[in-house]
RNA sequence: GCGCCAGUAGCUCAGUUGGAUAGAGCAACUGCCUUCUAAGCAGUAGGUCAGGGGUUCGAGUCCCUUCUGGCGUGCCA
């Protein structure tokens, strides 16, 4: 469907043509003053300047040539906007369409591509902490927004399972227990199917080796073992895949809490077999060129404001580092699944190294020039206070803490309210606390820091999810009472709370556009709070199920009922859903 | 040093192609439940958009500059 900005865009710049202008002053906005118009041009002001005579000569001449069918109101006023105001019968039959066309009419620009979104980020061996919530949150969201509006979309976790770290974890352990097989080079038979260390185990050697890195000696052993790791030691390798077995289970669990799910549970390992031919293929050909005892790719441009550092290939140990895990999953990726656009979702302090990976990728010929690679860089989630997120006992808090925070304390809120049973109050709570961390985070810019306040995140009023939650199951109760409403034709005579709520539910699709092109689901955020708002209001201002006039009232069922499916769909995008009732 | 990002109401934040009177929420104060869920709605109050220059008919938005804070700056991810 045509958004309804470029319609009258277009009537405009037909009308600015008629009187004698050029149509490209005819674009069309969203009122900034809505107690005057629903949508203005101010194309008269810009053309004032080239065809030398005042901005209002224009602005009258054009607001003649419009067609008063479309418009209840199109005036010029001082100094030159045209104000605008649309037909009821114009924007119900909008409605009408919206109602009926598929995905409400909204365009896919998607169009069939297929987007890799790369946002878990999780590292094995190490329990999600609360750093691991906004890739996850704002990657899920991202993903889901590429598939709605027509992409083909495959969300990849790339787990964080090949680097030093599972080297440090190897040398930890040979500390601790250096008479186990798997240290012994000479051992030839079978390696235990039991793993040699629990979860909790693991999730304590893993910090107990990191904070020994500033030991020389230490450090070096955990290079080399991560070395002879991706050289494909038998005792080594079997170690990691005990450390992959005891990990994945947990990890799929958390993110399923979060209703986060990827397509691929593909790690920094998986691109290990693409890296020995990609390597040599640089070499080859030029892109690669030793420095310093390390093969590095150059990027640095001649238009540089900065200093960029070459890309690193292969470190001076021999061994793979981030880049060139991650440039082999571009190999790996593009063979696969040849994407037209990659969705990098980190933190934004790995800006550079992205931008590096991205140089090396396209100089380099490993993705072809137009396929889109993108970053994007999240802020840091700080605590309340606004300092970095900290346990009582300085530690760093878990995920899993985190959501059974929120989880309490909603709990704690529904029980006291008394709207569900007993049976239901689990599945209720878990819905509204998803909704509660998702929104809280969501709406957001996603490159800004922020502060998690979970009361403030919780609050059952303002804006949060709760609030959005609560006007869905406002409507669903009026729905469910009136019976079947899902084949209704929107009718809705004007008043000022509908003709608000229809102008709301035509801004669906521009914000879709928007929040995908700017990658900011925090745009869908500020669309489902105007669009509940609107709810609330018409709502509190008109009785539905009391109304005797049943044509007019099967045009306020019509008309809540495409209201409750964008929210659910604005929802269903961002991650959360409403429960029944709350 | 260089570079990137941020600075908007007491607090947390919107403001994405430069437009009329800078918007929400929280906190404060005031109204509205015998009527579809008051987790709501309506209202009052609160701002030299960090400071200073500039471009423009018009700047929170673009350019320059200063200040403050955060981050990055070749073998961690």
């Amino acid at each position: 469907m045509e958004k309804i900005l470029d319609i009258i865009s277009r009537k405009m710049a037909e009308a600015f043509e008629k009187a004698g202008f050029d149509a490209a002053y005819g674009k069309v906005t969203v009122s900034n003053r809505p107690d005057l118009c629903q949508y203005q041009c101010n194309g008269a002001l810009a053309a004032a300047k080239v065809y030398k005579c005042a901005p209002i000569q224009i602005a009258n001449a054009v607001a003649e040539q419009l067609d008063k069918a479309d418009f209840s109101m199109c005036e010029a006023v001082m100094p030159g906007f045209i104000n605008l105001k649309l037909s009821d019968s114009f924007l119900q039959s909008y409605l009408e369409d919206t109602r009926t066309a598929p995905d409400f009419g909204v365009a896919k620009p998607g169009n069939g591509k297929t987007a890799v979104v790369d946002y878990g980020g999780a590292n094995v061996a190490k329990p999600l902490h609360i750093g691991h919530l906004r890739p996850a949150i704002i990657g899920e969201a991202l993903k889901r927004l590429h598939k709605f509006l027509g992409y083909n979309t495959i969300g990849d976790v790339h787990l964080g399972d090949w680097g030093l770290q599972m080297g440090l974890i190897i040398a930890e352990l040979q500390e601790r227990q250096p008479d186990l097989c798997y240290f012994d080079p000479d051992y030839t038979g079978e390696y235990p199917t039991e793993s040699p260390f629990t979860l909790t185990e693991l999730e304590e050697i893993y910090p107990t080796a990191s904070s020994k890195k500033s030991d020389p000696e230490f450090a070096e052993k955990a290079h080399i073992a991560t070395y002879e790791l991706q050289q494909g030691r038998r005792g080594y390798r079997a170690i990691w895949n005990h450390i992959m077995g005891i990990s994945l289970p947990d990890l799929r669990r958390i993110y399923g809490i979060l209703d986060v799910h990827f397509e691929k549970w593909l790690g920094e390992s998986d691109a290990d077999p693409y890296i020995p031919a990609m390597v040599e293929d640089l070499k080859d050909r030029g892109f690669a060129v030793q420095s310093a005892g390390a093969w590095v790719i150059p990027v640095a441009e001649e238009t540089d404001k900065k200093e960029v550092p070459p890309c690193i290939l292969v470190k001076s140990d021999g061994s793979a580092i981030y880049a060139t895990t991650d440039l082999a999953t571009m190999v790996q990726r593009t063979q696969d699944w040849n994407p037209d656009k990659m969705l990098y979702v980190t933190d934004k302090r790995q800006n550079l190294h992205f931008e590096q990976i991205f140089r090396a990728a396209k100089k380099s010929g490993i993705v072809k020039e137009h396929v889109q690679l993108d970053h994007v860089g999240h802020g840091t989630m700080n605590g309340a206070d606004g300092k970095p997120f900290k346990t009582r006992d300085g530690g760093v808090l878990r995920l899993e803490q985190l959501i059974n925070d929120m989880t309490d304390f909603v709990r704690t809120k529904v029980v006291e309210n008394k709207i569900v049973d007993e049976s239901e109050v689990e599945a209720t709570t878990a819905k509204i606390a998803l909704a509660a961390l998702k929104y809280g985070d969501l709406s957001n810019q996603p490159t800004k820091d922020y502060n998690f306040d979970l009361e403030r995140f919780a609050a059952f009023e303002g804006n949060t999810g709760p609030y959005i939650l609560y006007t869905v199951v406002r409507i669903k109760s009026i729905l469910a009472r009136y019976g079947a409403w899902e084949h209704l034709p929107i009718a809705v005579p004007a008043n000022p709370y509908a003709t608000d709520l229809m102008l709301a539910i035509t801004k669906l699709g521009p914000t879709l556009e928007a929040a995908l092109s700017a990658l900011a689901p925090n745009m869908i955020c500020a669309y489902i709070y105007e669009l509940a708002g609107a709810v609330n209001k018409f709502y509190h201002e008109t009785r539905i199920l009391s109304e005797e006039d049943k044509t007019l009232q099967a045009g306020y069922i019509s008309l809540i009922g495409l209201a409750k499916n964008i929210l659910e769909t604005c929802m269903d995008i961002l991650g959360f859903s409403a429960p029944e009732k709350m």
